[in-house]
Order: C-alpha cells, then structure tokens, then sequence
RNA sequence: GCCGGAGUGGAGGAACGGCAGACUCGCGGCACUCAAAAUGCCGUGCCCUUCGGGGCGUGUGGGUUCGAAUCCCACCUCCGGCACCA
C-alpha cells in the first residue's frame, strides 16, 4: 500500500495499537494501578486472598529479548487472572545487575560496569512499560544497588554467625579465561558455563556456604512442592543421596585407617584391592620407603595436570599406579593391595575405596587392566554383575539373599568397631568467592592479631572501590584499590586487610524475592510480617534452566533465614511453571545464526498485544514454540478484528453500562449467549490450572468467529443486539490478561467499565447445558452416522434411534448383533459380528 | 550408559479411553474493487468415487478394550538432564 491510498478518515478506523496502549499505559502509571499496600499500609485489605506472582528477574544486558517478552507476558496473564479473582496481587520486578558481561565489557571498552548496566536498566524498563506489563514499579530493585547488597552482606554474615559461611583452602574450579573460581554447577562438560574454556583445578582459599547440611531438607521437602516433576528429578539427581556404610580399613605400615564409603558392604569379601585418589593427603606418606615414590609422584602431578573433563572422559582407559602397600580387609584380615588411580575422587566420600571387580564396573576394567584378582561374591550373570543374589565366597554369609547379608554385615562392622551406617551426597558446599570486580564485596577483614573478622553490621555496605584497571590478574581487582583494602580491623583497631573477593552473583538473586517485598526498609531486609503475609511466592515462573542453580540456592537461602527466625516460609516458591524456549526455523536465536527476533521490533510494528498475545498463542508455553513472522502477523489481523467488531457493535448495539448475561434470548441469540460462556468456561480452566495459553486465546478467536457469523442477524432484535454486545464485551474481558490494552479499550467502548476492575466472568451452568447434542452412531468403532437428540433422551431411546439410523443399517449388513454399547451423551457402538 | 520428555496435515498446534486435525498460518476459490491491497465469506489430511459415499490415516511392531493419538510391552528417531559419585 502507498501512502496515497491512505486518507486521514481511513487512519481513524484502523486498528492503531500504539494510540490505545500509550493511552492505557498512562492511565495505569497516572492512577498506580498495579501498585499493592503491605499489611499495616493504608489500603490494604486483609480480608482479599493474597497472591505472589514472579517471574525470574532479568539479567539486564542489551535488550530485552524474546524470552524475557514470554515470561513476562505468561507471568502478566497469571497476574491479572488472580487480580480479577479478588487476590491482593504483588508483582514486582527487578534486576540482577551484577555479573561478569558487565565487567568484561568493561575490560574492553573502559566503561564503567555500573554505567552500562545502568544503561541496560533502563532500556529493560523502558520496555517492559511498553509491553504494559502490570507491575508495582515502587517495588522496583537492582542486585547492584548498595541499599540492595548492603543486605546482601548482612545475610552474608548471618550466614557466618550460624557456621553456614566458612572458608577453607580447597581444590577449586578455575576459569583461566575469565580468571575466577566456579561452582561445581558452573562447570559444564569441564568448561565454564559463561565462557566454555576448559577449566582447571587450583587449590585456594575460598568462601563456602554450607548448604551441604541442608542436603536432606532439600530432598524432602521437595516431595510438598508443586513443580515440574522433571525439575524436582533434577535437583534429587544433584543432590545424589545414596545409602550405604563406611567401612574402615587399617594399614600397619605406615599405621594409618582408611575409612571408605560404599553402597554394597555385602561384597566387601570380593574387596580385591584398594585405590586412594591421587589428591589424597596421605598419598606421599604412604608411598615414602616402598621404592614407589618416583611412580606415584609422576602420577599424582599428572593427574594434577590433567584437567576435569580429560579425567572424567567416558572411554578414557583406567590408570593408576601400586602404592606399594597394603591395607586389611576388616571382615577377613585379608591384606589387599593399595593403589592410587585418578579413577578415584577425593571430593566424593573419603577419597578412597575398596575394589570389588566382580560387582563394579570401573574396578573390573581396573582389575583387568593390572591383572588383579577377580572374586564373585553374589551369584548372577557374567561379571562384573551388579545385581542381587545369593552370596558365595562370603564365609557365614554364604547362601544368604545379597540385601540380608547388607545388613547384617553392617550391624556386625559396627558391633566390632570398624564400620557403620552412612549417607553420602553427590552435592558440595556452594563455593561463593569469586575473583572479580562487578559482584558485592565480601564483607570480612583479615586481621594479624585477630584473624578473620567480620565487618560489624552497621558499617554496611561495604562499597565497591572506585578502580582503574578491570583486568583480571588472578587475584580480584578489587586488590588494586589499595586505601580501600588498607582499613582497621573492627576488633582491634590495628591494620587490617579487606577481603577482594566478591560474591557469586547467585548470591544476589537467591533472596531477591524478599526484598521486593519490603524495598524500602532500612532497618530490616524485610519486616517478618510482611514476608510471612506475602510469602512464599505462590506462582514462580521462568527457564528451566534455572532448575538447579538458582532454584536450589534459593530453596537453600529460605530454609537458612528461616532457621534463623527471618521468615515462617520454609520453601520459597509454592508453584513453579518452566517456559520453553522460543526458537526460530527451529534453532535457538543467536546472534551468530541471525536468526535473531528482537521484541522491540515487533512491538513497535504489530504493538505489545499483538506480540504478547502472539507467544502465549504459538504453542503451549510449557514447549517451546518456533516464531513465525506470518503467524505473528495473523494475531495482529485477529486483534484488528477483535478492534473493529468492537466499533461496529458499539454503534449497532449501543454501549449501555455493564456487561451482565441479558435474560430471555432465544434462537441464534441463545446460540450466541451459549458460546459466550462456553469461552468463559475454556479460558478460564485453560489459564489457571492448565497454562494452556494458546487453546484460551483460541476459544476467544472461536468466540469472535461466531459473533462475526451470528451478529447481521441479531442486530435488528434488543434482544439479538443485547447477546451480541455481551458476546463481544466477554470477548475483551477473557482477552484481557493476555492483550491488556484492547482488552480495556473494547470493554470500556462496548461497556464503559473498566475491565481490570470486573470481576472474572463466571460461566453459567444453565447457558454450559444443552438442549440437543450429537449422537456418535459406530458400528464395530467406526463412526457411521451422526443423529441430534434431546439430552433428555434415556439410554433405550438413543439405542433407538440409532438401531434406525438407515447409514447404520447399510452396515449391520445381515451381521448379528452381539453387543451394544451406550454411553449417553456421546455415543452408541453396535458390535456386529 | 542412566533418568526424564516428545514424535499428529504443507507449518505452529487441538483432542476427560469415545466425531482425529479445534484455532492460527499457508494455499485455493468467491464477494467487494476499474484494478490491487485491506476486509468479509467458503474450501483445504491422503487415496478412490457413479458425488450417495467408501477406504486409509496420529514414528514402527505387538497387546489390552465394544472402542486407542490417548493405556501396556518392545523398538526407532529427536530434545533435555546426569554421567568414573564407589
């Protein structure tokens, strides 16, 4: 179309999103719309339901992108739903401003982090306003914020009072290129998850949080949490609790226990060997006089050398090397030789074992490599067998069942001393230094006299250091602010040095659900009894892949505060929905495959009801969803319908106040009143406890269909008018949590009511209900025939009918009749034979 | 290797064990128009058809059932997670 084709009058009756949704969005940030009272604030209602909806709070960086346009649009609808179902509605939003982009941006262009992430912010904020997402913006926080990471550290240091936060000198994962320390959950396939380069061990001392001790909390209650179940697996698979015992074996020369955890003390009569990890302490010790020392030296700083994934390669042949001594088998004396092999992690158990090759995979392959006695120990298949069984080889446990013998074997270890019950974890205590600027100091000083001082409470925040050089040097930056390291030590008085390290940026993002709550308390993080009136959230949305790191330090976070008598919640988020990801021509969008959608694009072309309404119509947001540009742009064409329908009935029907069920309607006007109601019904059991976004959006698009083909008959009836006019009104109502702007526009227009103050629409039972409906008529289950009877038929009359359906007779075609099935209201199968 | 999830038209996707393919895109047709766009309406799984209808169809092969996309077993493919955790 060119310009000419357009007049001014034309202008006026097209659909124009970008008037109708600056006009609604001044309104709702003239009037505070979206803005809730705490208990205690004028204008809280104590007798409304409350309800805590959030979405992941973004990492601010660039521009918004697609996912963040889908959480915020599913999130939004879930908002608006509660809120028109009478909830006392917070929804916040926020930013996780801390982070290494930030900071290596900086490396390269000299700009302050604080600058460009600021700058982020508010691009961020600027569009998700355009997007008319409807949040409390007075609750508005940033990680980066001082008031925000003042409270950071203080929780920080409640953490260190209750022995949760220590440090340690530990074998660590270092990130050579992005020059800092990771959590084991940042090391993906030996490589860092930010960066991909290939990781490797240092020892360092570090700060840890200890959320091993809540290991068995974190398992158990996960069982209470309304989550994907394929989250909860993944968090019980990280957590990897596994039964079993510690068997202690003792070596005479020189005179040392080795302690060793198994999950099958029955074989321990087939423990043929012994190997040590090569990080083990004792290693050099044990070696010391047997001749050995060279080998297990080579060995033992090779193993050093290689990196985790060149060691945890799948088809990686076994290694390892004598240590030249032998431990004794507690359960018969027997003397088994002692190894040391990289097949063996000091950081699971006790960093040794006991080698049974007949019932285990890895000491097999190890046993066949060095030529290592094999002994079956439990009858079954060819080794190595895993399974159960009757024991042999096993002196008074012979012929016994393989899970008797366990226990029995364990109650006699412990009888003699040498062995007990154990649990061990797969999961490690959340290591929390990281050796970089951008990120919220640690707040702890080194003192010579005094050792390790925390910073007193009231001396928050301790504030970042304004610094030159962002570069990486193996140490923090922060190192470089020497008048900021240089301070006293809160103890004595003397010198003293601040810590370098800043935290995780998990840290930050593990309570920021609380501080939303209460962002302006300077006195608390949160008041208790605004956290236990809000808390836990009750609808939590975001990526799945979130599902272990940030969604199990804040399981961890809330439990620790809790304990600490911070908070009644003992989980954070009541309900969890995990979107999919959007992708284009079915690859995820990157930059480098430009295949990249921008939402900023598409709203200013289409308008953010039309792209919100789109992502909620693609797929179930549960999957993912490909984004089409064409069925993008059949949403807008729906909503331009929706549009004009509106302006047409508004001048056919009138826009008299209200959208009550008008009463007496017949005919086609009933039909219509009917399907109205039908939409209600569908959408909303589509939204609330199915998230079924897109069959909701298509039971509005049916809705409008049928007003389309019905109204130029009803027009001419008040009664016709009237159904046609609720018809549409409802419509706009049902749309309104996913396209907020026309939802507003065409209920306002048809109504003069504001929609978001409307009660939900409830379906009527009496409009749900039918007089007729259509009988499936099957002969032998295939459908034969289709008759319309009275819901009121009984079941001998729908056989009736059927039994004379002359399209059913032509297929009984002389057979005899051995069964008729009847289900009323939906269909009758005729088994001929 | 282990643990999840998913395979349905040309595409995205619908379908409490009961009409397979709602809705949308795309495509075809009609109306409006000088014409086009926009809009409105109709059609659109595949094959056969005397136009009444008939056959086949939800990754593959079996099974349960009056009836299976849906439940069970085996297999294939794809996606996600974990992976020397003793």
């Amino acid at each position: 179309m060119t310009s000419a084709d357009t007049t001014a009058d034309d202008q006026s009756e097209r659909y124009d999103p970008h008037t109708i949704e600056r006009r609604w969005q001044r309104v709702w940030a003239d009037e505070g719309t979206w803005e809730v009272a705490n208990p205690g604030q004028p204008g809280f209602d104590a007798e409304d339901p409350k309800a805590y909806v959030l979405e992941m709070l973004p990492y601010p960086s660039g521009e918004p992108h697609m996912g963040h346009l889908k959480v915020y649009s599913v999130g939004d609808a879930i908002a608006h739903f509660r809120r028109r179902h009478g909830h006392n509605v917070v929804h916040p939003m926020g930013y996780d401003a801390f982070g290494l982009p930030a900071e290596n941006n900086a490396i390269k262009t000299g700009e302050h982090p604080r600058t460009a992430t600021e700058k982020s912010i508010a691009a961020f904020r600027e569009q998700f306003k355009s997007w008319g997402i409807s949040i409390d913006w007075t609750r508005e926080i940033g990680t980066h914020d001082p008031d925000y990471y003042r409270w950071t550290q203080w929780i920080f240091l409640k953490l260190y009072e209750q022995g949760l936060a220590y440090r340690t000198e530990a074998h660590v994962n270092w990130c050579p290129k992005d020059a800092t320390v990771l959590a084991n959950e940042q090391v993906i396939d030996g490589h860092c998850e930010r960066c991909g380069t290939l990781v490797e061990q240092r020892r360092l001392e570090q700060w840890f949080f200890k959320i091993t001790d809540y290991a068995d909390r974190l398992l158990e209650d996960a069982a209470e949490l309304d989550w994907p179940e394929n989250v909860l697996t993944m968090q019980r698979n990280w957590i990897g609790r596994s039964e079993g015992a510690e068997v202690v074996f003792s070596c005479e020369q020189p005179a040392l226990e080795f302690p060793v955890f198994t999950t099958r003390p029955e074989t321990l009569f087939g423990a043929t060997f012994f190997v040590l990890s090569p990080e083990h302490p004792e290693i050099e010790r044990i070696a010391a006089g047997t001749g050995q020392e060279d080998a297990v030296r080579d060995y033992v700083n090779e193993a050093a050398r290689s990196t985790s994934e060149e060691r945890g390669a799948e088809d990686r042949p076994k290694t390892g090397v004598p240590l030249g001594r032998e431990v004794v088998n507690p359960v018969n004396g027997e003397r088994i030789p002692m190894f040391v092999a990289d097949y063996v992690l000091m950081e699971y158990g006790t960093g040794a074992i006991m080698a049974v090759p007949a019932h285990d995979e890895r000491d097999h392959e190890f046993a066949e490599t060095y030529d290592l006695p094999i002994r079956r120990v439990i009858e079954g298949d060819e080794l190595p067998y895993a399974g159960d069984g009757a024991m042999v080889n096993s002196g008074r446990f012979d012929g016994k069942d393989n899970r008797e013998a366990y226990t029995e074997i364990v109650a006699w270890l412990e009888s003699e001393g040498r062995g007990k019950p154990a649990i061990n974890y797969r999961l490690r205590d959340w290591l929390v230094s990281r050796q970089r600027y951008w990120g919220a100091p640690i707040p702890f000083v080194y003192c010579d006299k005094d050792g390790i001082v925390p910073v007193p409470a009231d001396q928050l925040p301790v504030l970042l250091p304004e610094i030159e050089d962002y570069a990486p040097k193996g140490k923090s930056p922060l190192a470089a602010a020497e008048d900021w390291v240089n301070t006293e030590c809160p103890v004595c008085g003397g010198p003293a040095r601040r810590e370098t390290d800043t935290m995780d940026t998990f840290v930050d993002s593990s309570w920021y659900f609380l501080r939303y709550l209460d962002p302006g308390n300077e006195e608390l993080p949160w008041a208790r009894e605004v956290a236990d009136y809000w808390m836990p959230v009750d609808q939590y949305i975001g990526g799945v892949e979130h599902a272990i790191l940030h969604l199990m330090y804040a399981r961890f976070f809330t439990k620790a505060l809790a304990d600490m008598g911070l908070l009644a919640a003992q989980e954070p988020f009541a309900n969890l929905f995990t979107q999919g990801m959007i992708t284009r021509d079915g690859a995820k969008m990157s930059k480098s495959k430009g295949n990249v959608v921008s939402p900023a694009e598409y709203v200013e072309r289409y308008g953010a009801d039309a792209a919100r309404t789109y992502i909620c119509f693609m797929a179930p947001p549960v999957k993912g969803g490909d984004w089409s540009d064409e069925g993008a742009e059949g949403v807008f064409r729906f909503l331009a319908r929706v549009w004009r329908l509106s302006r047409e009935v508004a001048e056919r029907c009138g826009s008299s106040a209200g959208a009550e069920t008008p009463d007496g309607a017949s005919g086609e006007a009933r039909e219509l009143l009917a399907k109205a109601h039908w939409a209600i019904d569908k959408v909303t059991r589509d939204i609330d406890p199915r998230f079924q976004f897109n069959t909701a959006v298509s039971a509005v698009m049916e809705l409008v269909n049928d007003v389309y083909r019905l109204k130029d008959g009803l027009y001419d009836d008040p009664a016709g008018s009237a159904a046609v006019r609720f018809a549409t009104a409802t419509a706009a109502s049902l749309l309104f949590p996913f396209a907020p702007h026309l939802g507003s526009e065409v209920y306002e227009q048809l109504t003069g009511e504001r929609v978001w103050e409307q009660p939900w629409p409830k379906a009527d039972p009496a409009l749900l209900e039918h007089d007729t409906y259509t009988l499936i008529v099957q002969v032998n289950g295939k459908l034969r025939d289709r008759i319309e009877v009275a819901t009121s038929a009984s079941e001998e009359e729908i056989l009736e009918l059927a039994r004379g359906s002359e399209k059913v007779g032509a297929h009984l075609d002389g057979g005899e009749v051995v069964k008729e099935v009847v289900v009323p209201g939906k269909l009758v199968n005729i088994v001929v034979r």
